[in-house]
DNA sequence: CAGTGAGCGAGCTTCCGCTTGACTT
């Protein structure tokens, strides 16, 4: 019997279908030692040599893993192909020695970036040794983490009584909350107006231009100023002066990582970080989806080609792109071991399991579904239209724009939710000639003010952390949570306000 | 005499990242 190992039980069901009998395939439930809560797990003074420790409950899981090993001709280590999961491979082996539970036999590191059955099996021929340039990169990672949060934490509590635990990643987080708030706090709202004119044909025009020169937002400061540019334009008609036309395509989202199905989540079903990663470890947890901790966009061929089918099936050619769309990872710390959140079976639509589904499993997987197919659908098409207007004085000049969609595409399914402003609306404008000259109806001077950079909601923050690499995919909302916990931030109309 | 409160000292907290499941709210 060869012994698989992976880290989660969902995945060890799987691969054991895959595999057959000749295979026993067992999970480690992640990390299963780690360094203890104390003084002393890791010495900077010697080597530093970190003590690691199995706690009774890691124990009483890894039991099943020491029983199998002893009975084991082969031993597989197949955790993520990631800095983790090289180190979980290392910590099984080490402790499997230490409890003497494995002989003389081989010993071999398999990675595959999808549960398939080609995937799994390609694998499993092709194994390698463990990384040991990655473990040590973890251990770093981990001896950094816990120097760093374990001594300055208690400096903190002589201090700044109150204050509970820094660390770094919750500290800079709060960083980012902090300094958001100081940037609101110094803001100057400043003064601007700007001027439309109401034409002929329901047509809106905006002023672009004052004596040939274009107009920058700050240039009409005040009422006076926009009424003294008023009454020089007062009584003019406009007359075309240009017309462009053009297409603009739009092409759809790459498919969900934790990131993004945390903002989504956030901006369409107003969920919390921590309420969508319990709802998708449901689904994923029932087979719905796939595994929702993850910083990959890739997707397995047999994903892409089911959505493909789909596409065409439902919506016909015009919707489907001539090859698959692949997209790549923005965040430069990526890791991706795990492929994109998807639906583990597209036609499973949201129709037919929001009947077996309670509601919010059912939206949630509304969501990831429509995004996937989305990702795999045509752009959509815009036909613009810009046209310049003039006074007859040459005085003043004016912009319309008018936007069409011309074909959804993959807005037929899916169009990413926005955060703080404005839905684009669409604007039919009629058929304009050069030279045609058109009757002012109304001008409208307008007074606005700047306003200051929004607080971060949980999903700016998300997706902030994301940019700047602090934080993983397993852990965006715990720290969102510790943050909360230790009264360093409150939650105020779902914006962070430090405290 | 019983209850109250000031004053003092001892003991405690904490990191990040990988997984669920057993708890409570």
């Amino acid at each position: 019997m060869k012994l698989v190992v992976v880290e989660s039980p969902a995945k060890a069901k799987t691969i054991n279908k895959y595999l057959g009998k000749d295979y026993e395939v067992l999970a480690s439930y992640g990390h299963i030692r780690d360094l203890p809560s104390k003084n002393g797990s890791v010495e900077p003074e010697n080597d530093f040599v970190m003590h690691y420790e199995v706690d009774s409950d890691s124990a009483k899981k890894f039991k099943p893993i020491v029983d199998a090993a002893k009975k084991a001709d082969e031993l597989i280590l197949a955790t993520d192909p990631d800095r983790e999961g090289e180190a979980i491979s290392w910590h099984v082996l080490e402790v499997l020695r230490a409890k003497k539970a494995i002989k003389d036999i081989p010993v071999r590191r398999v990675v595959f970036n999808a549960i398939t059955k080609a995937e799994v099996t390609r694998a499993i021929n092709n194994p390698r040794d463990i990384d040991m340039n990655l473990v040590d990169a973890q251990q770093a990672r981990r001896a950094l983490d816990y120097l760093v949060g374990f001594t300055l934490s208690p400096v903190l509590w002589r201090k700044l009584p109150g204050s509970r635990s820094a660390g770094r990643v919750q500290s800079v987080a709060l960083r980012l909350i902090c300094d958001r708030e100081a940037e609101i706090e110094k803001f100057i709202s400043q003064e601007y107006w700007d001027i439309s004119a109401d034409l002929d044909k329901k047509i809106t025009a905006r002023l672009t231009h004052v004596e040939g020169n274009k107009l920058d937002k700050f240039d009409i400061p005040n009422e006076k100023t926009a009424k003294d540019i008023e009454a020089k334009i007062k009584g003019q008609k406009l007359e075309v002066t240009n017309i462009e036309e053009k297409q603009a395509l739009r092409n759809p989202k790459p498919p969900f990582i934790t990131s993004t199905l945390q903002m989504e989540a956030a901006r369409k079903l107003g969920f919390g970080a921590k309420r969508t990663m319990q709802v998708a470890q449901k689904l994923y947890e029932e087979g719905y989806i796939t595994y929702m901790r993850t910083d990959g966009v890739y997707v397995a061929p047999e994903g892409i080609q089911s959505a493909r089918s789909h596409i065409e099936r439902a919506y016909g050619k015009n919707y489907l792109p001539q090859s698959p769309r692949s997209y790549q990872s923005k965040a430069k710390n990526s890791q991706e071991a795990h492929e994109a959140i998807r639906p583990a079976d597209i036609a499973q639509t949201p129709e037919i399991l929001s009947k077996k589904l309670d509601d919010d499993k059912a939206r949630l997987y509304d969501l990831i579904w429509k995004r996937m197919v989305a990702s795999q659908m045509n752009p959509a098409i815009f036909d613009q239209v810009a046209i310049d207007l003039q006074t007859q004085d040459k005085y003043a000049q004016f912009r319309a724009n008018g936007s069409v969609v011309k074909f959804d595409g993959y807005r037929r399914v899916y169009e990413e939710g926005v955060d703080d402003g404005k839905e684009e609306e669409e604007k039919l404008l009629p058929k304009l000639d050069k030279g045609e000259v058109l009757d002012v109806k109304k001008l409208n001077p307008e007074q606005h003010f700047t306003e200051p950079p929004p607080r971060y909601s949980e999903a700016s923050l998300v997706k902030k952390m994301e940019e700047l690499g602090i934080g993983r995919p397993s852990t965006y909302a715990s720290i969102i949570s510790v943050l909360q916990d230790r009264d360093y931030v409150t939650l105020d109309k779902k914006r962070f306000i430090p405290e």
